[in-house]
DNA sequence: TCTGGGGTCCTAGGACCC
DNA sequence: TCTGGGGTCCTAGGACCC
């Protein structure tokens, strides 16, 4: 048996956690630069808000002065991520964390009504010790699992907030009720292909022949069918596979025109970039940069283009890869456009212990690593963007907006500034004292 | 006026090889 | 009218996920 447990409206549970006056109230918290909502309260879906509205619009579902708009706090949200993935690995078997508000995990009984009991136990502890609303549901796939906790979460009638999907019967009139859109792997493509094609449900999806499937989609698409009628055909990975490529990009606060400013901002995107190839303890030797203009603004000439480089070996050093980052950018950039959004990627990653050292740049590889030890030493110990490349030193034009944050919850300023010594009402259950210091 | 960010996988098609 | 066969590798684009 496949468990997921997933994190109810995750961000503005979070924000609530802090902010308890919130509860029973719209919220939304929205995406960088608050442009779109990204996580919504029941309250601000009851109204209609859908997933990803432009924060402008919302005013279009309601009086905008009834909703609470919040900035994220990526920060805040990926730190009560972890303790609730530790709560959950210290029952689970082989758990994978999948996303910041998911995990999925393996069950211990053979028995369905002992792993429903576990299970209950958990969502009631990670709500009390951590303070976010959790749904878990069972079964024996993934993609079935899926849809279990998708129904513990909206149905009324659920009140423990987890579902097992263990008999077949039970499976059948579950996917009777379940759109196609509501199937993990069909998105908003799919869906109007399986929708132009007369299928409504998962249950009509299910009795599709393989062959219009692979037509209509991939390999995935099939897959998906079989997990649906209980074929297992996913693995779980408990480790955590290493991250092939790594992106850092941001939506300016306004369109920039001046290279200056642009290149501030890739240098910022590449020291991120590099920072997190540190952090994971891998280098990468391709780089690529993007540019494009503001695709809603039709009153300028769009321009968009990218370029990749191949460095001369495997880095993970701030100052190679932004002078690289900056290479690609100057081959790119055309004067007389505006720029809206750029970002860098790094990829062609491998783990450093596999790499040998370049015997080109020996001497300066050798150089860089102590620096950026000690760069990163530096951060950690006194708060992020502590020492950055002098261009970065300044908060750039570049920067984007956000001008809605949760200001009554005063432990926030502590998450925002990436150093997380004090969460209130958080049990140190869950970490050891020395660990809440560090 | 205001419209996010960060990933993965699959496939088709082109370049190139013998 | 006729125009080989069989590989591999790379890239771009499309689809999905959160």
């Amino acid at each position: 048996m496949y468990a997921l447990a997933d994190c109810n409206n995750f961000f503005v549970s979070c924000e609530r956690v802090f902010n308890p006056t919130l509860n029973g109230k719209p919220v939304v918290v929205l995406s960088n630069n608050d442009g779109c909502a990204i996580s919504r309260s029941n309250e601000a879906k009851a109204l209609g808000i859908p997933m990803g509205c432009p924060a402008f619009q919302i005013k279009n579902y309601t009086d905008p002065n009834k909703v609470v708009m919040l900035s994220a706090r990526h920060v805040l949200y990926q730190d009560l991520s972890s303790r609730i993935m530790r709560i959950l690995g210290e029952a689970a078997i082989d758990l994978e964390v999948y996303s910041v508000d998911e995990a999925f995990f393996k069950l211990p009984y053979d028995d369905n009504d002992c792993n429903h009991k576990l299970l209950v136990s958990l969502v009631k502890k990670i709500y009390k010790y951590v303070g976010v609303p959790v749904s878990i549901g069972f079964a024996a796939t993934r993609t079935l699992a899926k849809i279990a906790s998708h129904v513990a979460k909206k149905d009324p009638s659920c009140l423990d907030r987890v579902l097992g999907l263990t008999n077949q019967e039970h499976i059948d009139s579950i996917l009777q009720q379940i759109r196609v859109d509501d199937i993990w792997g069909v998105g908003r493509r799919l869906n109007a292909k399986l929708l132009s094609s007369g299928i409504h449900y998962a249950s009509e999806f299910v009795r599709l022949p393989k062959s219009f499937l692979q037509k209509i989609g991939n390999i995935n698409l099939v897959r998906t069918q079989q997990e649906l009628l209980g074929q297992d055909c996913m693995t779980i990975n408990p480790v955590a596979i290493a991250h092939k490529s790594i992106m850092n990009s941001r939506t300016f606060g306004h369109v920039l025109s001046k290279k200056r400013d642009i290149s501030d901002a890739i240098i910022s995107f590449a020291q991120a970039c590099a920072e997190q190839l540190r952090r994971e303890k891998s280098a990468a030797i391709s780089v690529t940069v993007y540019v494009r203009g503001d695709r809603f603004r039709e009153d300028l000439p769009f321009y968009s283009n990218s370029c990749t480089i191949r460095m001369q070996s495997h880095t993970s050093s701030s100052i190679e890869i932004a002078r690289h980052a900056v290479m690609a950018f100057n081959s790119i950039f055309r004067q007389g456009f505006s720029y809206r959004k750029a970002g860098v990627m790094v990829s062609d990653i491998k783990p450093i212990a596999e790499l040998q050292l370049n015997i080109f740049n020996a001497e300066q590889e050798v150089k860089h690593n102590k620096l950026m030890s000690a760069i990163d030493g530096i951060n950690r110990r006194y708060g992020s963007k502590q020492v950055v490349l002098a261009p970065t030193l300044t908060k750039g034009e570049w920067a984007p907006l956000q001008n809605h944050f949760n200001s009554q919850s005063k432990t926030l300023r502590f998450y925002s500034g990436m150093n997380p010594l004090y969460a209130p009402h958080i049990n140190p259950v869950c970490t050891t004292e020395e660990e809440d210091q560090e």
